[in-house]
RNA sequence: CGCGGGGUGGAGCAGUUCGGUAGCUCGUCGGGCUCAUAACCCGAAGGUCAGAGGUUCAAAUCCUCUCCCCGCAACCA
């Protein structure tokens, strides 16, 4: 494909500064690098665009917690991503950031043109509101229809917001997927965007906010901030200068070609986001494509799980090229993948230098050692030969189909073929027979020019996954510039007949994998032991997050706020249409039965917590789960890795007894 | 009956669209070679393709049912 004269842009989600990023991020960080210069390679006139999405609560929340002001939090996690995406030898063109002044103003001229035509109404979420508490509830939240802090009454309100008309356009997005089905890929999510989101009915969606003010306020009501998605989706044409003076060219560059995201933000990019741009009378991008998840020991990678790997070590360890080859080797870019250091290493010693760095090595060595470093130009090719050059001579065009598909781990397979291929044909040939017998010298060169030429158009093509190793490898074979662009990788036999190889260090050492094993290992428990603990139950963090190296300590008093106390367990059943919920009754000695609600029943059945005595914090604010009512909560302990033990007292300590 | 993905030699995966010798990498065992980063090359062992039933001359692949794993969603007060 020769890319002359047109354009190529390219996305990254706009990541959420609210801690380190780990290698989950990287990994689409470096799959869009790829494609961004595999494209420039091509000749196509890129723009590769990512950057940080740095509104909302949680990041108000933590810079609170750090002490800080949320634009001064904000900058110094931003900092951190730029530096790792240096090291991550990432190329991109622009990076935006949407507390950036330009994309706020455009954001806001989005928000009032939405408003302006029609798209944007204000309405209302209807609710309770509780005066003197000055609180906002649902229905849901109320206890016997009163406020759940006071226990006063409350009166019906509307809390005004701003609410996108998605609905009106669920009949277009359908159309769209039906015409353009490559519109997302891979394809199963789109069975779970129309099953889960189209089909039930899609709802307006609530696009502004007054709860929390670290956003982009609304210009026409500026009690409002804007909703931080259609902030972050926005990014992709303000970038380009939509809406702003900061750049001129949109007109040239959208609709997009590709936004790479996650597959957890599918939804957005496919639904929201297409709206958006109908709703502007603007080009929708052409593809929204949703890579797989890296998995760690059969969870998900969270900070919380303190599994997360770091890709700085990784890479100050082993190379940024062998970091980047194996996220793209090892995963195909469409499904989850099984991160473990183990595969890592195996990945860098079996491809990186057993077969590739050996190849190169191998090769320009026997040059060395047997032409002191320069062919000479007689030749004398064999039947033998056809077999390897042919892949070599195949492969730039089974490696584009791949790469065009998004295809890396085929495309990498591909290029590895023709490496292992070569390997092979040293064996067959045997370089080292002939060089025993000075009439073999023309047969001896052809052979070793054969391996020249084979590494070259591996390096070319590997080019764009190893940016910093594929000149190295030019450079000892002795390709220069002319014939290490994308097209001459599909024509054999462009090295020079007397080129000169330039022996040079190894490119891939190879590891100890028990040695470092253990090390990562090491290191890893530190992380660990760092990480906070057993914070894994707080779902979506409300409150105060430990801060990092802060020991949050209370005072007598504030422990004394919790009102602990010993109730006995008389009836228990599971809660319908729930997995994990039981609905305890407490006798807690007060004479009136105490309803709670507890999420153990993966480790306990109801029959045989009935009759047992427990500790319940008898002061909880009541809730609502999953429709029925709890109040209060009993104690548990998180025992281990996924494992819960509710804290049982001994039975003859009476019912209403307080814990202190 | 919420939605989706998956169950293939010891490990990790491909193959399932359009039925027809079960393939790749790592690991294990044996052999070859010595140019090279103790690398490379060849060979072997190892699979009831989760289970049951069905369609078919023929099923990993199509249909039905069951079991198990993972993710999302809703509930871990």
């Amino acid at each position: 494909m020769n890319g002359q004269g047109k354009t190529f842009y390219i996305t990254t989600p706009i990541y959420y500064p609210s801690d380190k990023l780990h290698i989950g991020h990287s990994y689409c960080t470096v799959a869009t690098d790829v494609m961004a210069r595999y494209k420039r390679m091509q000749g196509f006139d890129v723009l590769f665009l990512t950057g940080t999405d740095e509104h909302g609560q949680k990041i108000e929340q933590k810079a609170e917690a750090a002490g800080v002001t949320p634009q001064q939090y904000v900058d110094q996690v931003v900092a951190g991503i730029k530096e790792l995406w240096k090291l991550l030898n990432i190329s991109n063109d622009r990076f935006i950031r949407t507390t950036d002044g330009y994309h706020q103003e455009s954001v806001q001229k989005i928000f009032k043109a939405l408003y302006d035509k029609g798209h944007i109404y204000k309405g209302a979420y209807k609710g309770k509101y509780c005066t003197p508490c000055e609180s906002f509830w649902t229905e849901s939240q109320l206890k016997d229809g009163k406020c759940p802090d006071c226990g006063r009454e409350v009166v019906d309100a509307e809390e005004e917001a701003y609410f996108f008309k998605l609905s009106a356009f669920a009949d277009r997005l359908v159309k769209l997927y039906e015409e353009n089905p490559l519109f997302m890929e891979p394809q199963s999510r789109l069975n779970e965007m129309v099953n889960n989101f189209i089909k039930p009915g899609l709802e307006d969606l609530c696009v502004s906010r007054t709860s929390f003010k670290w956003g982009i306020p609304v210009t026409f009501d500026p009690k409002h901030v804007v909703y931080v998605w259609v902030d972050a989706l926005s990014n992709y044409i303000t970038a380009l200068g939509y809406g702003n003076e900061q750049y001129h060219d949109f007109e040239k560059y959208w609709p997009a070609d590709v936004h790479f995201v996650g597959k957890e933000i599918m939804r957005f990019h496919t639904i929201i986001w297409p709206a958006m741009l109908m709703a502007l009378d603007l080009p929708l991008p052409k593809k929204v494509y949703g890579h797989g998840w890296l998995l760690l020991e059969g969870g998900k990678m969270s900070k919380s799980k303190g599994n997360v790997v770091d890709p700085v070590v990784l890479v100050e360890r082993y190379g940024v090229d062998a970091i980047r080859y194996f996220l793209l080797r090892e995963f195909p870019f469409g499904s989850d993948g099984l991160f473990s250091n183990e595969s890592l290493i195996t990945r860098i010693n079996a491809d990186l230098a057993n077969d590739l760095g050996n190849l190169v090595s191998r090769s320009v060595a026997m040059v060395g050692k047997y032409f002191d470093g320069t062919l000479p130009a007689e030749r004398q090719t064999e039947p033998l030969d056809d077999e390897v050059t042919s892949i070599a001579k195949s492969l730039k065009q089974k490696y584009e189909a791949q790469m065009e598909a998004f295809a890396f781990q085929n495309a990498l397979i591909e290029i590895f073929k023709l490496v292992s291929r070569t390997n092979k044909y040293i064996d067959e040939t045997a370089p080292w027979v002939l060089a025993k017998n000075e009439a073999n010298r023309p047969r001896l060169a052809s052979v070793l020019y054969n391996l020249l030429e084979c590494v070259r158009i591996a390096g070319i093509l590997l080019t764009p996954f190893m940016p910093s190793t594929a000149p190295k490898i030019f450079e000892q074979i002795g390709a220069d510039e002319g014939i290490t662009g994308y097209e001459s990788a599909g024509t054999y036999g462009l090295l020079p007949a007397n080129v000169t190889v330039h022996k040079g260090e190894g490119l891939f050492p190879r590891i100890d994998m028990a040695k470092e094993l253990a090390t990562l290992g090491a290191s890893k428990e530190k992380a660990a032991e760092k990480a906070p603990k057993q914070e894994k139950k707080s779902a979506p963090v409300k409150k105060e997050q430990p801060v990092e190296g802060v020991a949050s300590l209370i005072t007598i008093d504030d422990f004394a706020k919790v009102q602990l106390r010993v109730a006995k367990v008389t009836a228990c059943e599971p809660v319908p249409k729930a997995d994990k919920l039981l609905r305890l009754q407490l006798d807690d000695g007060s004479g009136t039965p105490r309803q709670v609600v507890s999420g153990i029943h993966p480790w306990y059945e109801p029959d045989v917590l009935t009759g047992k005595k427990v500790i319940v914090v008898a002061n909880l604010k009541p809730a609502k789960l999953r429709g029925v009512e709890s109040n209060g909560m009993i104690l548990a302990a998180d025992a281990g890795e996924n494992e819960v033990k509710v804290v049982f007292v001994d039975n003859s300590v009476p019912c209403g007894s307080v814990v202190r």
